[in-house]
DNA sequence: TATGAATGAGCCTTCATTCAT
DNA sequence: AATGAATGAAGGCTCATTCAT
């Protein structure tokens, strides 16, 4: 379903300061939180499918809760990133002269990258709403970094007559619905189904840009 | 938030078998379970929210598993009831001459209800991946039920040359993506920001139906 | 298995105030008791079993203890009957010259009546370690009575030069040990097997005779 | 009553794996389950009188009912073991010409195991009914193993004429019937009577030997 | 008399966490 | 650093018993 190392690589490879057990305990967390939910997920469980003892659990996260946020804080950091760069907004000016392009390439790159944290992403968007620290985490970053820079983008292109005039808000709303729209059907709702992958991708896109033609 | 006898009125109205402690209980689990999720909510914490005794519940639901069920089953069964009307085709055909029109008609309505029963929708979107019982009951009554009702019309809308000709779950996935995404914003993920609702839908309503026009 | 209007009759004929409901939880509750034991027995499976609401079984017995004695002490009241009658002694002189004679009438009889009501006696001999008030009334009713008689009894064909002259406590355990011993095998250990009870009875006769034959 | 540390010593001696805790928690749950039977003694009430968490008891004994098993089988296994030695019949033909000596070797032996094990003992034939899995340790051992050697045995007599000529298995019963019988009276029904022993053993040796000398 | 909803104590078991080794 | 035995609070659930109807 997922690539355990590729995880690893991609999330965890900044933090070097990570045992070769402090590893096999996340990956265990990810796997069981995901399935089963946090609440449901017990640490010994956990511990068994780490093949590490109980305590060596609690010596490296003090609780629980610190566990799980060790999961899902650098997921969110990792997922928000190429958003984050200082100067997005010249880079973009060269590479994606219209928003279609711009689009096609952060569906296609943060999608990939959702479908390659698949059972990150769900831990989160199933606890969010439970625990504070958690929701604190993502305002922080998504509201006050993503969506400004976002904002700006979307500036962009309106000034250049490409995309609607309407708040940006409104916009990211739509845009994001569609996309998560897409990626929730395929990966959570109905994985098993037949999917032209491709295809699903350009209406989305094609279904995005006729929706935020500008009324001429 | 939201009003309780409102819920106990639309949702447990048919079955009067409820007692009035059993209302209770259900009012109570409700609260707490869409507060803090399911597998964190305990029965004794149930049961002294609602004023009875802990044995209570277990009294009119066998196991807490049930009590989650006999929360979501009615829920859904209420939520999908206006498509599964039996002759929603030829009503729609009198009364929806266009689809922006039945959009809109669907769009406040529906939404009006996830509004009105908005912990017991918490309750099921987020308890749905951890249990085969409530994706069984989703699937039967979602995919059977209303996704067929759903092709149909849009079938008949396309056959007038007013929606796009893509497949029939392509288009309910980009319709629905677009709904709820309004709905999580607006109730779920920001419900204390300053929304006005009615140019959001408005806004969410023209964007499907210019993402949807046809390529003449 | 066992007859249950049998033991109605057998074993409640005197007890005309038993209502109908009365004599159904009794019944159920024989079996249940017999069957899981008396702790492990709940008054609600009894209840189900029994056909009558919880709270009927508590009209007529205060407690499920009660319940239980209610069951037994009739039971062990049966059983030594016969060897209460007043002049036993007597009747005995007329009827059975020999030990082996009376031997043989008592235990077809009382066997008998034991493999009619075996699931009483099976729950008198789990329970009475765990009850006093049970050892209570098996102590007065066995020890007090039969041993009496038995003992008369005894002395009686040891008189005649029939029997071994040895204390009638280590006859008698003796004789009910040889009985018991072939009942627990036939009915509560291999009650499946296939057993040729004549000849196992007449051993077993034979067995205590020539065990307490006088050393001449 | 009985020696906890000799039961320790007899029984467990050979699992060196056991905790000083885990010694505990089986003298405790021995004296409960004896005392008021299995399905009337709570764990809690077993963890005070242990001296441990109640927790401690689970993590040893994966449930109460392992618990139990755990006490009965050794014992079962213990109880036995003199008859499963392979060259049984060897032994006895050179220590034991007489079946009377061999049946007081084994009496005064065993009864004297069971004396010392009186609680176990005890705790067996209680739950033995209820327990398909102590039924089945049950008539593994006892019916397959013992039976088997006690019949070469009893045939080994049968051939010197010692005994007389039955079925091995009505042989065993009357024999079995008469040794429990004592212990049962001795031990279980009336213990604080005033015994002499070794005139009822002799005397219950007497009686099974004549009962089973043959009709020459 | 009979009911069965209601109770709350108590049951077996699991849990996150601690700590001596 | 790592272990895993030990903890005791808390969990879901069952129970015998009560009582208003």
């Amino acid at each position: 379903m997922y690539n355990r190392d590729f995880i690893m690589e991609e999330l965890f490879e900044d933090e070097e300061g990570l045992t070769e057990k402090q590893k096999k305990i996340i990956i265990a967390a990810i796997e069981s939180f995901s399935e089963k939910g946090y609440a449901a997920t017990s640490t010994s469980e956990i511990a068994k499918k780490a093949g590490v003892a109980e305590g060596t659990i609690f010596r490296h996260y003090k609780t629980k809760k610190d566990l799980l946020v060790s999961i899902v804080a650098p997921m969110i950091a990792k997922f928000i990133a190429p958003f984050v760069i200082k100067d997005l907004y010249k880079v973009l000016d060269q590479q994606f002269e219209r928003f279609e392009d711009f689009l096609k390439a952060m569906i296609e790159n943060r999608a990939e990258f959702l479908k390659n944290n698949l059972p990150m992403f769900k831990i989160f968007i199933q606890e969010i709403p439970f625990h504070p620290e958690l929701k604190a985490l993502f305002k922080e970053h998504i509201v006050n970094k993503v969506y400004e820079r976002f904002s700006e983008l979307i500036k962009h292109y309106q000034d250049r007559g490409q995309i609607i005039e309407l708040p940006a808000y409104s916009i990211v709303r739509l845009v994001v619905s569609s996309i998560f729209g897409y990626l929730f059907g395929r990966y959570l709702l109905f994985p098993e189904a037949d999917w032209d992958d491709e295809a699903e991708i350009e209406r989305t896109i094609d279904f995005i840009m006729h929706g935020l033609k500008p009324k001429n």
